[in-house]
This record gives C-alpha cells, structure tokens and sequence, in this order.
DNA sequence: TATGAATGAGCCTTCATTCAT
DNA sequence: TATGAATGAAGGCTCATTCAT
C-alpha cells in the first residue's frame, strides 16, 4: 500500500531533519541516538530499521546537504541574465560565491560539513544524484568545461585544488574572522582561484 | 634534588608520547584515557596530574607536533647551498615541499594534525616558541618577507590561504591518493602556490 | 498489555525495597547505587530508568516509609474501643506512642528516616496521599481539632514542636540509650508533649 | 624546643579554621582533604600527621564549636544586671535565646552542626572543657539546679528534651521559615520549655 | 513494522591514603 | 616533621544496541 510506503518515507525525513537539527545545534560527537528518536517521536528501535548508526545518518545528511548547496548555486547561474557572457571563470567565481554566502547565512551548517567532510564523501554527494533530481555537480562542471573555448589540464585535479582551498579558506573566515573577515578574505581568495584555473589552462580548442 | 624533577617530566612525556602512539592508531574520539594511562604504565590518576582532560594532551600534541614540522623544515632550508639564490616562492615551496615529505612518510601524523586542526590552534603552534628553541615560524615568515625584494599586500591572507591549500590537498592525496597521487598533485599544487604568492606581490622596494 | 506494567512496577518495587534494606544496613552515603543495583539483580542502567540518583529514591524511601508509620498509627487507633471518650490528648499520645513502638521494633528505620529527615521532606511525607490510599495524616490531624472542644493556637507551630520533640527524644533514647531508656524517657516524653499541647489551647469552643 | 611546639600548634589551628570554613561552604560530605590542605597550605600528608580522617576533624571541630556556643551564652548571662532575680527557668531561656540568636547569627554554623550532631557527640562537648578554660556547660547546669529553691526530677533527661526541642526546632525555623519565622516560633518554643521544667519541677527544698 | 524496557560495558573523574624523599 | 607524586579502587552516569512484545 502506497500509505505504508508514504509513512515509511516520513519517518525517515523525520528522523534526517532532527538529526541535522541537532547535530547543528549540538555538534555530531555530543549528540545521542537517544536524543534524535526522542526528538523524532519515534521509538528507539526503530531508529536501526532505517539507519545502521550514527555515522550512518551523517554521511546522508552530509551528501544531502552538500549536494543542495550546489544544486542551489547552479539553479541561481541559470537565472543570470547575461550567462552567456560568463567565462568559465566567472562561472566557477558565481557558483563559489553563491555556496559562500549560503554558508555564511548558514554557519551551523558549514559547521555541520566542514567537521565532518573529507573528499570522498564530497566525491560521493557531488556525483550521487538526488532521487528526482536529474541535476549533479559532476555532469554540470563537464558541461561547463566543454562549453569553455580552452582544453584543460588535469580538470578534476582543479577542481579539487580549488574545493580545498575556498572550503578550508571559508570556514575559518566565516566562523572565527581568522586571519580577517569573510569580504576581505573574499577578493583575494576569488584571485587566487582565478589563477589555479588560469595556470590549468591549455591551448584553445580549434 | 633534580632526580624527581626529572622523573616528572619523563611521566609527562611518557603521556605525550603514549597518547600520540595511541590517538594516531585507534583516533582521538575513540581513544579512551584508559588507553593511555594503561600503555603509558601509569595509574588514571596520574593522568589528571599532567593533563586537564583528553582535550588538553590533544592540543599539547599539535603545538608539539606541528612546530616541529617547521623546525625540521627550516633547519633543512638552512643547510641549502645555493639558499642565496632562492627567492621568496623558492623558499616557501621548499618548506611547504619538506613538510609534505615529512607527512607523506608520517601518515598518521598526518591523520592526527589534519583531523585536529584549526586555524586558531595552527597559529598559536606557529607563534609559541618551544622551550629551548629560538624559532617559531612567525619571525622567520617575517623574515622571508623581509628579505625579498618585493613588498606584498596581505601577507597573513597569503600563507592563510597557503595553509589551507596545502593542508587540504596533502591529507586528500597523501591518505586517498585522490583524486590524484601526491605525486602527480606536487605539480599542480606548487604551480597554484607560486600563483597565489604572484598576486599577492605589489610593487618592489626601492 | 498489564504484564508489562505490572513487571515495571516490579522492578521498582524491588529497587526500592533492596535500596532500603542496604541504606538501612551501611548508611546512605556509604550506598553506591552499584550496591544497590547488584542485590536487586537488574543492570546498572536500569536504575536511572525509574530513579533520577540516589537522593531521588532516598527521599521516595522517606515519604513512603513514614507514610506508612502514620497510616499504621492511625488504623490502630480507631481499632481502639473507647475512641469516643479519648481526648485530643489521647489520641495525639496514643499515635505517638503506637509510632514510637514501630520504630524500636525497627530501630534501622528509625536511623534511616531520623538521619535524612528535614522538616521539608516530613511534611511531604504527610500530606501526599498514597496510591490507593485515601488517608494522609494532615487530614486526620484537622479532624482531630476539630473533634476537641477547644480550639488550638497555631496548631502547625504545635504539631511541629512535638514532631521535633519526639523525633529528637525518640533517636537518641533507642538507639543509645541515651540519655535513658526508652521505658524511662516515655513518661517524661508525654508529660512534655501533655504540657505543650495544654499551652496551645485557646478558648472552648461554645 | 618552645618554637616548633608552637608552629605544631599552628599547623593544627590552620587546618581546624580551613575545615571549618570549607565544611560550612559547601558541605561535609563535599569536602575533601585535598580541598583543606589547599586552602591551610600545608601538604597532603601533612594533614595525617594531625588528624585520623574526616570524620576525626569534623567531631573536633563539633566539640569546639558547640561548646563555643554555650560559653558565649554563659558569659553573657554573667554580665546580666539582675541576674539575681532570675529563676533557673529564666536562666536556661537566656541562655537558649543567646545560642538561638548565635545560630541564626551564624547559619553556616548551624548547618554544620546540626547535620552532624549526635547526643553522644554533644554531650561531650557538654562535657570536655577547653584547654585553657574552667567552664563545661555540665558544671554549670549543675550550679544553675543547686541554685535553684526547687529539687527536679531526673534532671539531666530534662535538659535532654529541651535541647532535642530547640535544636529540631531551630533547625527548620532559622534555615527554611518552616512552620513559621523564628520570631514567631520564639514564644510557643519558650513556653514550651517552661512548661517542660515546670514539669520536672519537684517539691522545694527545705 | 514499531516499540521501549533492559542491558552492561565503558566512560571520565575523584580522592583517601601511602611512601620515598 | 613535612612533603606531594603516585596510586587505583570506586564512584556516578551514559548510551549504542538488543529483543520480547
């Protein structure tokens, strides 16, 4: 029955919402099965027919929730006026920046992330595709570098290089304003992506 | 008498080093101060003697640890022949270059700092001296700077930024080989450091 | 279904009686719940599902056992057969009596409530009714007033006087004989009692 | 030699005051000997030269200080103008009144003794005089009887039930207003004490 | 599928006491 | 006599996980 089914599905995003709820509010290590059933209003045990443990429901949450910071960025490109001008610079500049400023609207969020990131589970979420989403972040940088008149070197390299710097660069910019604030970390740091990209150009296509 | 003095300090680093030993294999979060004291060959209450809680030997070990990846570094900057010639990016990426060897033959070195760090706690391992030791990365920074022909803009931003590419990047490829190996990142990565170092230069000194 | 109920109350039940015995038997303070958890045969943790520590399940001790010294006084007091031609005198010597005599057959009671009794908890203790139980002592104590022909000055300040009074007098003469024995103390103990309840009286009523 | 007797002295003093201030602070059984060490400035062993336990230094300080109380409230009654006048009840209710006020004077003090107080305990406080001083309240009573123009039936249970009364009493009246403000509960208390002597009151002497 | 009572290993921390100095 | 580092048993308490219902 499809209500069953619908009830199943409930359950679950109760339990993904009040976990992120809480390990937002009180941070991953301190939070308890105990207080993610209590607050779901679920039992106990039901808690292991969804999800193995706790690390479980994390790299979930974290997949999910990273993946929705790109897709958010890349609908927000799509709406630009004037796309077609956009270098692949530009591009990469407008959706960092648009994640940035998530992030920093969002600082438990980026909190959430950071602490519990690594590549490969950012690799995961940005190559998993959503349920009913035919948008992932893999399939759009192709795209992206294709519609680019320059062949690049190593692209995911790049790409990688570039992950690394803008989240370790962000998340003490925005959480601690160490080593300056989030606007004067911004210039430098949107020049310093210009030039890894710059020196992972090539020649032009024909 | 200096014999009990020195007892003290060999339980102490007893501790420090049991505790690292341990932390590096089995993860901080998962490493109990039973653990320790029971490695170290102490009694858990000698443990609280020399340490306020886990966290405390924790953040002891980064300083201890991360300073000394500097010292080393320098130290083998020093020896170089032609150091005359080298200029201000040489430098750097020869240090940067010997910290990532370090790490690469001390992975779970690299485990430990790179999970552990913050920003916040990095600086203060850069900026406390050691005991008997004249060095700490701050002034020989300042010094390097000093020492260039060239004034730069931000500096701090820079090696901000530096750190955090680098450490990203090392930890991603060093432990995961991904999304490349270290060696093919090296490259890449210096390439992207000598870049960052060229915008942040502004015009020469007299 | 009931069993399930019925098998938690059990298990309290048992709780609560295994941690008497042993407050009883080496004093509070020398009680660990571990103690108290091994002899009734559950898991530590199943403690903290009915007990909030061990001040909880003292002072539920508390107000249960002297509860039940009041209710037993009581009962036997209206078994008397001339009731009707004691005085509010008599009935206020005949329960403390009948009380007092409980407490020497059962001299680690008298410790054990004489040892954690406050004013506060006491009152407590007789003014909450039990489960099944429509009689808490307050209630009886007005309907004794109201039954005498006189009326009382304060009759709170005087029921707490001879609370005080008997507690304090009761203790020391069970348990160490001190300053005499029980059988001595008594007669100067109701004298005493006789003369404060006199020294309350107001006018009759008309 | 004369000097280190008395640093001995000292030493003892030191921690007597220390215990005594921490006890009254934050509890008997919340203090540790660590806590008193700390604060007397002596070392950890040092406090087993002077003392067997806790419970050694706390009944020492009972002693001290309740015989304190009583002497206080003597010397006081002495300097009275008409003492003359007074009879024995007049007497024992100044000197109630004096500790009454003493105590609420000194909260702490009542706390701490009153939570460990024991007839035994008390008694010999009555009972051992101070090093340097001719005064133990038991001399006194039995000064303050043979003054008296009345013989009283077994005395010594008399002081035995007002010293149970008053110290119930006060407890409740002083620290928790229940059932009512000390000076409420003043007179009701002295009337009840009167009444008590009055009726241990036997005929006159010849 | 859902429950939640029960578990018990394991955590961190305290502290009275000892003993070599 | 005085020290204070070291001990290690014991304490209170948490929590992921299980399982009978």
């Amino acid at each position: 029955m499809g209500k069953l089914e619908a009830n199943k599905q409930m359950k679950e995003t109760s339990l993904l919402n009040t976990a992120f709820e809480i390990f937002t509010t009180k941070g991953f290590s301190k939070t308890s099965i105990s207080d993610i059933v209590c607050h779901a209003g679920v039992a106990k045990g039901t808690f292991y027919l969804y999800f193995k443990d706790k690390y479980d429901i994390r790299n979930r949450l974290i997949c999910h929730k990273s993946g929705q910071l790109f897709r958010t960025a890349v609908q927000e490109l799509r709406k630009e006026n004037k796309l077609s001008e956009f270098t692949f610079e530009d591009k990469m500049i407008y959706i960092i920046d648009n994640i940035i400023n998530q992030l920093n609207e969002n600082q438990a969020l980026l909190t959430f992330i950071s602490k519990n990131l690594s590549w490969g589970v950012f690799k995961t979420a940005l190559t998993t595709p959503l349920r009913d989403s035919e948008l992932n972040f893999s399939d759009i940088y192709r795209k992206m570098l294709e519609d680019s008149p320059y062949h690049f070197k190593e692209p995911e390299v790049m790409l990688f290089l570039i992950v690394e710097l803008v989240s370790g660069a962000c998340y003490s910019a925005i959480l601690y304003q160490e080593p300056c604030s989030l606007e004067q970390l911004k210039p430098n740091l949107y020049n310093a992506i210009r030039m890894i990209i710059q020196s992972h150009k090539a020649n032009m296509k024909i």
